[in-house]
DNA sequence: TGTACATCAGTGAACGCGCGTTCACTGATGTAC
DNA sequence: TGTACATCAGTGAACGCGCGTTCACTGATGTAC
């Protein structure tokens, strides 16, 4: 139990114990859940003093963004890999298929992702900004799959819209209630995408 | 500071301190976070020992169920009355955006009743099942307003959707990303039309 | 109407716990000469 | 190539804290007779 990833015959110095704090973070994260997640546990986890990581991170919250900031990429790379592999014309319900498993495989990262997010109050800037962020495929996806926004801002809603379905359903998707939906339909996956069908995410499909 | 809520000439016992003490978590919820909600603060808010409210509530998740199911009477309430006021071409939207604007005016106690919602992999039973609940008053609402569902499991995958679209956006709503957007749009209310107006939340305007 | 007593709903002190963080320290590393 | 020394990255003990919960208790209430 105690050194379960650590160990195996260790020098004083560690070589890169940031990084070790990050995957052990992670480690706790998805074997006991967020509340479990302590700067002393971590510790605990990559085999090393209650205080060593400060000479890594600021404090805990550092060491909490720099875990969220990681969630980050994984779904970005993950969404990445779903829309190079989906055929052309569903490449955004791939999208948004991809974005639910991440958050259902990864629940605990998930939600540290967004607590963060939350007390921010922002998506991380590059998540939202930056060209080929995940927030930027979903956009782009849409006028490639024949969207005609009349301006930009009705793009920006579209792609907002869109964002906020996937996130929607990240949180839900795991509720009992929704389990005999699951087993009508054939699984989650074939779930996901009737969900997706009814929120109408092709901008061409607006009403009003 | 101290007793902020209480004192008044108490007499030893109390009348009814299980209200009491759901009132006083409401009170540190909205002031100071779900982070700020143990025990001991709610008894300290309602100026009473530590160990009272044992007398009321088996441990602290009890306390916090409590409050969270208040919670999700007080969403249904919301629902119910921004349904009666609005036009009748405009129900299901108004329901979408009473839903958004009591997690945006409520945002600790909505994170609240989503932990133990989580906690319990399932929305409150009354919530999804009973006749009435919020989740039937967007079902019937879609029904009242025109939606033709094939069957039954048409009906509550659009239903699902509907709900995930809201949910999706309350939390979302509050990002700093999306300010330019209210700007634009004259607001944070007509911001969430225009958004719900891109999910196609009603059935008939399904793609596929 | 008055009294005895069971029950109820509080008190307040104490428990053990794990937490974030600080501190003085020390072992390892690598650079200057 | 060897040595002195500054710097870096750890240790481990300690701090104060607030937490959930338990306990023996006591004051207030209300019911039976």
């Amino acid at each position: 139990m105690r050194d379960s990833h650590a160990a195996e015959a260790r020098p004083y110095h560690h070589g890169d114990l940031r990084r070790a704090l990050i995957d052990a973070a992670r480690r706790i994260l998805e074997a006991e859940g967020p509340s479990a997640l302590s700067l002393r546990a971590v510790a605990r986890e990559a085999g090393v003093s209650p205080a060593a990581p400060y000479h890594h991170f600021k404090d805990k919250a550092e060491l909490l963004d720099a875990v969220a900031a990681e969630g980050w990429e994984m779904l970005d790379a993950a969404m990445a890999r779903a829309k190079e592999q989906a055929e052309p014309r569903d490449k955004l319900t791939a999208l948004g298929i991809a974005y639910v498993c991440f958050a259902r495989e990864n629940p605990a990262l998930y939600r540290v992702m967004y607590d963060a997010a939350r007390d921010k109050e922002a998506l991380p800037e590059q998540m939202h900004a930056s060209e080929d962020s995940a927030f930027c495929k979903v956009r782009d996806t849409m006028i490639e799959q024949g969207a005609d926004p009349e301006s930009a801002v009705e793009l920006e809603l579209a792609t907002t819209a869109a964002w906020c379905a996937a996130h929607g359903l990240a949180e839900m998707a795991g509720f009992k209630q929704f389990e005999h939906l699951k087993e009508t339909l054939g699984g989650e996956v074939p779930f996901l995408r009737a969900v997706f069908g009814h929120m109408g995410l092709f901008p061409g499909v607006r009403r009003d």
